[in-house]
DNA sequence: CAAATATCAGTAAGACTGACATCG
DNA sequence: CCGATGTCAGTCCTACTGATATTT
């Protein structure tokens, strides 16, 4: 069994980036999984932790999930009273989406899980490296795409 | 709408992970889907083309895939007559698996089509930049994780 | 009427889990 | 007996597609 054996699979950055996502995942999501939340629950926690009531779709566009999964998150996140979906009186199609205290609390906590999963993640890069590597990544994924 | 909106979340390395591995699995997706071709197949030729024959479960600890996705996946292959399974004589619970002529084609096909949605994909970097990337994504995955 | 919003249904791909028979 | 191999069945999470009612 060869020591570097995939020359050319490992050079193929589609290849590089799906490996180590599926490695994150797995790390993040078992740590949130303890809190019983999944990742899309927590991005949408930070969306509206950062701007304040927010309509479901704009919030979608904001953590870039599918709008339709939004109603299925909202559903969990409501249901465990982490969030209120107030319909928009102006606009009667919308809802308004605010954190809750406990919403707030939770999102605390999932942090520093999230922070230690992620630490073990880039464990094998230094810091630098590990801010260089967010740097390349947050412009590959904000790029304009069509 | 704020221009860079989620502070939080875009600095967390798990988020950005996967924000950019599935659009590189679209992006390649796409491109590998005029072939015919899903990309644990993509992975699986490139193992065999590297490494001569190999049995299922040396492959699939090459390619990182689960040997049991392993077996669908050879049967896909198979059937469209890229790859050879027959029997370790040696072995008898081994099957060797080799590139026929026709998955050598479809792989040199494979790679001008992976070029392209990489390249797309890594357009918003220069050259530099793209290696760096790369690299520390290599490291990461290459980790030893128990 | 056209566009946006929210909801419902279902699909697809990838990674993973447990059980089982075969073979060394 | 134990460990490795190959096969089968099914689950989980993320992402996506289509259709529909409501409102602006």
């Amino acid at each position: 069994m060869p020591e570097t054996p995939l020359t050319h699979l490992q050079t193929l950055p589609s290849w590089l980036l799906g490996r180590a996502s599926a490695l994150g995942h797995r790390l993040v999501a078992d740590q949130f999984a303890r809190e019983g939340v999944r990742l899309p629950h927590h991005a949408v926690l930070c969306g509206v932790a950062e701007h304040g009531p927010l309509a479901q779709a704009e919030l979608a566009r904001l953590v870039r999930i599918d709008p339709k999964d939004m109603v299925a998150v909202l559903n969990d996140l409501q249901a465990k009273e982490l969030v209120t979906r107030t319909p928009d009186p102006r606009d009667r199609r919308k809802n308004a989406i605010a954190l809750s205290p406990a919403g707030h609390a939770l999102l605390a906590r999932l942090q520093i899980l999230g922070d230690e999963a992620n630490a073990a993640l880039l464990a094998p890069l230094d810091p630098e490296e590990r801010t260089r590597l967010a740097e390349l990544l947050a412009r590959v994924v904000a790029a304009p795409r069509d």
